[in-house]
DNA sequence: ATGAAAGCGCTAACAG
DNA sequence: CTGTTAGCGCTTTCAT
């Protein structure tokens, strides 16, 4: 065990957990019946137990109707006194590989923005009976095959996937086999999916405009490459609206190394230490708007600021934004996947949710 | 499909998406076979299609060592062609019910606390091929044993738990049959267990003790009940600082009903309003903390703070907190549950990790 | 080096 | 109302 573990401090209770106690041997219970083995207790054992067939023991416990009560009952006690838990494996394999579970794929555990985006898909599935799972592919774009493949093999009955890949015609051929695949934040690379993503271009413009409305000419971007597809849109939409106003884009002014917080606080530094530095920043999502602050915090003159993507604190701090809502983009998905899960031949659907700007005197020089 | 979807923009495709297409039909391989049948491929399928038998296929694909060469390649040829992927849930069931998945269940999943946990636990799982799957409890104390049950249910090879219900007699039970469960930032109600905590206590003492270092006299608590046991412990080492300065504590400037940012910021607001109000607050928590920075942000004389948990801007914004390391949580968590995995008797381990105190400046009047 | 048969725990047919 | 039989897809003795 490494060494971080060392410097903590720790009680070792003498206690040890032992594998397996005994299981409840005997119930006051017609005839009477040899103790089950160790470990978990199986619908062979209840059966045994409560002195019916298995079958009966499945009837029983699945609420089916056809069963006496007073066998139900004894079926129930007996389950109850073994800690009987029905093995889901064995179900969903004798009922053919149909789980309860849908996959989530993401990126970053740790971005909020996406645990908001799965805290409103689970609400819709939890509806639905459907479980949540939850992987991630650590943003390596040679991962997400191998952990949307460990879901499929877990035999998910559908799958939320924020694509990270620049080639999935890998997943044509699985999608095609019965899992409704839907992509989240961004569409699949190379192949036709359901999809839900924010109106980015749009947002972004709206954003940018209203810097230029503020008064400003020199207005850089701070985020991530233009391959990104988010960020791509984003760059687009900050483009047109500098064009708009027929402003010449300059291109020293858009940053797009600016992918996690640190590396954007050091963008926004060399922005602002040139001989022609922006008068506003447009950040191009939550992790850069982070950077951005620090960096004009100790700045002395004043920087507009503008934000693609809300968060906690914008509205203390003042901070403008292109706003959007997660939870509705992880509703949406989910509610697509239900709907193909139901019906596999309806349409393709491709959802782009609008975004808001919200204005909080942060543009303004 | 309800009335919020209505609003979006939303383009429906013309081309459906099938349910099955026609698998591979023909290789060019030895002898001539009938094509599988539609849906996913099995190890017969393959079986049939190499002309060799389940088990040998079996073999070659797990990479076990007695097979010709040329068979395994004609298995590996047969299995691509058919876009054979094991059911991992026939697999586990075979296998005695041995998953390679460990379960997370959390309060909210909107927290990103428990997602720096997640990530935590997740990089040391992945490096033992374990996969982690979260769900989440809504912070409601009745939908803990349900969500739990899932899990077991789906045979976890063990269980990270933060723990909402205040009864846990449950789950003795199930972890004597074989499921390691490690509690994460709580301890069980009323049960042993492996358990992983902060030492909130005293974090919380060091905290405040700088407030009244820093010079005042009256200072507020604003968090949650003292029922919850992190802050429970909180608010006992916030009074065991003023005690320990001779401050009398008023039971007035003890909130326990801010909860979330919205309560926290209504209870500062009433603090501030009143004839005596406190002249530094410390908050609770990371969701406190948004609260009452609105509510101090508009308060015309300066007010002291200082923050139990670290977040993101709290660097930027000069606020003092108590931090800590979730990440570290969720690896030492993990760390845990794999080595009971390993073996069951190891002694219970209850973890305190350390917190930090970082002055920024918040703390002075 | 390969195959036949059994069985993990569960439920769906089909009898009784 | 209840039991018997079979089989989901996989792996594993035990033969060959």
């Amino acid at each position: 065990m490494p060494d971080c573990v060392e410097r903590l401090f720790r009680k070792r209770s003498r206690v040890p957990i032992p594998r397996y106690i005994g299981l409840v041997t005997s119930m006051d219970m017609g005839s009477g019946h040899q103790a089950p083995r160790a470990g978990r207790a199986t619908v062979a054992d209840v059966a045994r137990l409560a002195d019916v067939s298995t079958k009966t023991v499945s009837r029983a416990l699945s609420g089916e109707p056809n069963v006496d009560p007073e066998t139900r009952a004894r079926v129930e006690r007996a389950a109850a006194a073994l800690r009987f838990r029905p093995n889901a494996l064995a179900r969903e394999l004798r009922l053919g590989g149909v789980t309860t579970t849908v996959g989530f794929v993401i990126g970053d555990l740790t971005n909020p923005f996406y645990m908001l985006v799965a805290a409103g898909a689970e609400r819709v599935l939890a509806r639905e009976g459907l479980t949540l799972m939850i992987a991630a592919t650590e943003d390596e774009p040679g991962n997400e095959a191998a952990v949307v493949g460990a879901m499929l093999d877990r035999r998910i009955r559908a799958l939320l996937l924020v694509p990270v890949s620049d080639d999935h015609g890998y997943i044509e051929g699985e999608r095609h086999l019965g899992t409704p695949i839907v992509a989240v934040d961004r569409p699949l690379a190379n192949a036709a999916s359901d999809s839900v993503v924010f109106d980015n271009r749009r947002g972004a413009r709206a954003g940018v405009q209203a810097l230029v409305a503020a008064g400003h000419r020199r207005v850089a971007f701070v985020g991530s490459e233009a391959s990104l597809f988010t960020h791509g849109q984003r760059i687009q939409g900050y483009r047109e609206a500098l064009e708009a106003h027929g402003i010449v884009v300059d291109p020293t002014l858009i940053r797009t190394d600016g992918r996690d917080a640190a590396s954007a606080e050091t963008a926004t530094r060399q922005l602002l230490a040139t001989d022609a530095p922006p008068t506003a920043v447009f950040a191009g999502n939550n992790r850069a708007a982070i950077g951005v602050l620090r960096g004009i915090r100790e700045h002395s003159a004043r920087i507009g600021l503008l934000v693609f993507d809300d968060f906690e604190l914008a509205e203390t701090l003042g901070v403008s934004v292109v706003a959007h809502d997660p939870q509705e983009m992880g509703e949406v998905a989910a509610r697509i996947a239900v709907s193909r899960i139901a019906d596999p031949m309806v349409p393709v659907e491709e959802v782009v949710l609008p975004t808001r700007l919200i204005l909080r005197g942060s543009e303004r020089p």
